[in-house]
DNA sequence: TAGTGCTGGTCTCTTTTTGAGACCACCACC
DNA sequence: GGTGGTGGTCTCAAAAAGAGACCAGCACTA
């Protein structure tokens, strides 16, 4: 294997000369972080905005579910046993607020309250579907990753 | 509009007569659920447990940049300057370990270390990617989504 | 008519996770 | 011998998540 040199690039210190061709080539190469980051503006980010919401610990699960049908409140808590009422409550509502899911009540006795995906989540949903699906067919390999690892440092 | 009828479905309370074909036809469509719930198996479920560890704050973002090149850890801190350096390690560390990211020390001095996507991390980044690409361009229609959530509870 | 159960929540308390920042050893440079 | 840069760890405070009690309203039952 060829020895890699460890050269202490210049990233960001605001420092860097100006006609550089070695950051300039490495810059043009920064797309994709640059849209996560929105340039440096970190407090006005749409990527990360958007990921923050989705990147909750129940609101991709719930998203699936609602993906196949509308669920009551009480259906989703037996759908997913181990979500508290709290949290429930909670994810449901962010994901109304970013627009995803649409709740409605309807006036039985006792009210009930249906929630299912908007336009906007099936939309989302079906991005997020691909990482679902990438997870089901990689699931070994990362098991696999993880527990070569933690044998290695054992 | 169509009057919906709420009606109080039984799902998942294992007490549903076994002949109902009302039943029969939801359970039907329970394929994204069932795969993301493992069938009910949640402690060892692939699709959960996998999404667990993207699901972190700044995984994605980490994914992202790495995504473009390999990089050190103080240019990672640099890149992203609103991570705490505890954060940036224990991310790290969780993302090498499910095998995304490769961890290489060089023998310098100070000595320095890189990281760098592995072909799995490549691999699961072009999933995260679509989803990366959604937030993008829908990043307004959540936005206003969310304005007027916002503004009707006021 | 009193008890029980179901609806969809909220409230409080504890535990877990995250963040901010100090601290560390090592070495080069001046 | 001070300063700065390397990649971390450690401690402590703040924020988020989880567990479970509690609530009002109504239907059904005894």
């Amino acid at each position: 294997m060829a020895v890699k040199k460890a050269v202490f690039r210049e990233v960001g210190t605001g420092k860097e000369p100006a006609v550089d061709s070695t950051i300039v080539n490495l810059r043009s190469k920064l797309e994709i972080y640059k849209a996560m980051s929105n340039g440096g503006n970190l407090a006005d980010c749409p990527v990360r905005d958007v990921m923050q919401g989705l990147s909750g610990k129940w609101s991709s699960l719930l998203m699936g579910a609602l993906a196949e049908q509308p669920y009551r409140f009480g259906e989703l808590r037996r759908l997913v046993p181990d979500i508290s009422q709290r949290m429930l409550t909670q994810t449901l509502h962010e994901l109304q607020r970013d627009g995803y899911v649409h709740r409605e009540v309807f006036p039985t006795k006792p009210p009930s309250v249906e929630y299912s995906l908007t336009d906007l989540g099936r939309s989302m949903f079906g991005a997020l579907h691909q990482l679902i699906l990438w997870a089901e067919l990689n699931h070994d390999a990362v098991r696999q990753a993880r527990a070569g690892f933690d044998a290695a440092r054992a």
